[in-house]
DNA sequence: CTGCCTGATGTTTACGTGAACACGTTCCCT
DNA sequence: AGGGAACGTGTTCACGTAAACATCAGGCAG
């Protein structure tokens, strides 16, 4: 019977004040203790239950054990919304996103729940399912009346953009996915130079260009991948190949890979996710065309799974604990500051993980 | 400037409580606008602005819109720690895990917090990123303190014994990845079922048995697979080879496979996740033995990734939305009807996707 | 014309906590 | 021994909201 409340306070509020008593005949006469019963079964004030119960000195060693005890024999906990009330925070960082599914911000929201219960902070999950305006607006709002001190945003820069007017005034905001760094602060991946890497790596192996499966429109991250895989290849000299457009899915890697495996001229793809790149594998496998022999493929993510790939693949390594910790880092300093005007872009560094899907091109 | 809070309330309150004011020279006044301020603004009581705030009837109409214009020119939002101090309750569901990074987790996480927010409840999180004694009862106690009506918990059963005291009393509690059904609501996939399903196949396909590749013993869920498929086993008189030990990475699968593929005799595999499959494909692959021709693999969970590994896996689907609504179903039921006994094992069922890793054994 | 009822709005109060201040005791120092 | 400092504990109050009750004006029926 753990879940159970204690069935009645020992020393029940017989002559005080007879709140909750009246008209409530059968029913359980109180939800939760206070501190005031503590302080009735102890016979102190409830302000030494509070000394004790937030650790304070100056209380009395028997005072204090009497105290706990009482306490132990209740069941008290203290309440948090008095607390927050009282304090004017609550110790909860929010966080809003729009899909846990994608590798990237599940491993991003650990990392930030992981760092922010070190710092003694709890997270509130904002998820949104769709990603219309109305229900960022909404996510937005309702974040607003949300028991939260700062906000977390993994998101896009456009759906931002028009919801921004509905940020709680004087919250703290960081965002990850996005350049509004001149807003707000930003902690990513350094998207671009993980690009860079891996698209020179391409061509220092030989091969004379570099096809490009890209992520959505709708993300930032994407967009970044795309642009610096064209700027490499424009200051090499290569002509760029119209890029295919995915949604990170690996159905949609699979489907530009079906059409990739019939272009001749093509020995390597920067594909901007894992995922994308094990629908090209797959595809690529299917029609015959070896990796790495025939096509070198390169993703971007260093999943786990990636190692285990056919063949293992080469790929960009995010440093996803690290983006969560600074973004806690980020909303922290500005909470316990109160410098709400430090807008500016924390990039995290990425590097390249060379496995088995990439070589030189086959010698013509 | 979004966010600036409003310099001034526009009708200080200039003869009122001198609150905040004496010895704070240049600072800020006022941390956030009260219902008082838009009050005060609009020329009413705050209670009026109260029954504004909550859509309650007997407002006339020009008084509501004098309150709304006075809360959008202050940007009033009301406080949620005040509103759940009156309440008694947060409109908040806690979610205790070990780790988002697993496939399960994550996605039963993201239904529940989908299903929470359609109900109009956010979701904390509570990650436990290592799992020790100290870090489990650790997240209880902080759970019990937190600004949180119903907990649910995704864990092994083991471990959630041991902490269980610590829960709040009058908590309400939902369980995953577990058997605790006697104290505790149960939700979770149905394991031996999905399991039963993916042997039966395997077997039906002409193999002599089956070998398997388990989840750590941590978890509930690999120990009911391991034991589904047992059963089978000796249900259809067929030897049970010892199970590989893996700890749902794909590189435990790999080392697996490594092993599996110097077993002549071995058709066929269980894997009790999609990940290790991916890994044991690869190891199969490396060794040269061919799949499905010379060993059929099956997994569980159908990860979308699944679909797309070489080739295509057969696998368990885990409906993780369905799971997720049920438990958000179990937690506000309990909430809202107050019935906190109300144990129970809540089955989701699963199906076997037949993709292409499994085929009949090659004919002797 | 009077009295009551209805509907709109204001006033009081409690929710649980903890800072600030008040009070009383003990013990030390002169 | 007397004064006061230091310390332990109690009392008061405010945080922001909303339920319960009070009040007030206007309308309508007897």
């Amino acid at each position: 019977m753990v879940l159970n409340e204690p069935e009645q306070p020992a020393a029940p509020a017989a002559g005080g004040a007879g709140r909750g008593g009246l008209g409530v005949p059968g029913g359980r006469r109180k939800q939760r203790v206070s501190m005031a019963d503590v302080a009735e079964l102890a016979g102190v004030s409830s302000q030494t239950v509070s000394r004790v119960s937030n650790g304070h000195a100056g209380v009395v060693a028997s005072t204090r054990e009497q105290v706990l005890a009482a306490m132990r024999e209740l069941g008290y906990r203290p309440n948090s919304a008095a607390r927050a009330l009282r304090y004017g925070r609550f110790n909860t960082i929010g966080v809003i996103l729009f899909s846990l599914s994608s590798t990237g911000s599940s491993r991003t929201v650990e990392a930030i729940a992981t760092h922010a219960a070190a710092e003694g902070y709890a997270i509130t999950l904002i998820p949104i399912d769709v990603a219309t305006q109305d229900n960022v607006l909404g996510a937005f709002t309702r974040m607003g009346e949300l028991a939260v001190d700062a906000v977390i945003v993994i998101m896009e820069i456009h759906l931002l953009d028009t919801a921004t007017v509905q940020l709680p005034p004087g919250a703290h905001v960081v965002v990850v996915d996005s350049d509004a760094g001149d807003r707000y602060g930003v902690v990513d991946t350094d998207q671009a130079d993980g690009t860079r890497r891996a698209v020179r790596h391409l061509l220092e192996l030989g091969h004379r260009t570099v096809w490009h499966v890209a992520g959505p429109e709708s993300s930032y991250a994407a967009q970044r991948r795309a642009q610096a895989w064209r700027a490499v290849l424009e200051e090499a000299g290569c002509p760029a190949p119209a890029p295919f457009r995915g949604d990170w899915s690996a159905e949609s890697g699979y489907a530009a890979g079906l059409a990739l495996a019939e272009e001749p001229d093509c020995t390597a793809v920067f594909a901007s996710n894992d995922q994308m790149a094990l629908g090209l594998l797959r595809a690529l496998h299917e029609r015959g065309r070896s990796v790495p022999a025939d096509v070198s493929v390169v993703g971007f993510d260093d999943t786990p799974d990636a190692a285990f790939f056919i063949p293992p693949l080469t790929t960009v390594h995010q440093d996803f604990a690290e983006v969560g910790r600074r973004c806690v880092e980020g909303v922290l300093h500005q909470l316990r500051t109160g410098d709400d005007s430090r807008p500016g872009t924390d990039l995290v560094p990425a590097r390249l993980v060379i496995r088995e899907s990439t070589a030189p091109p086959r010698t013509t």
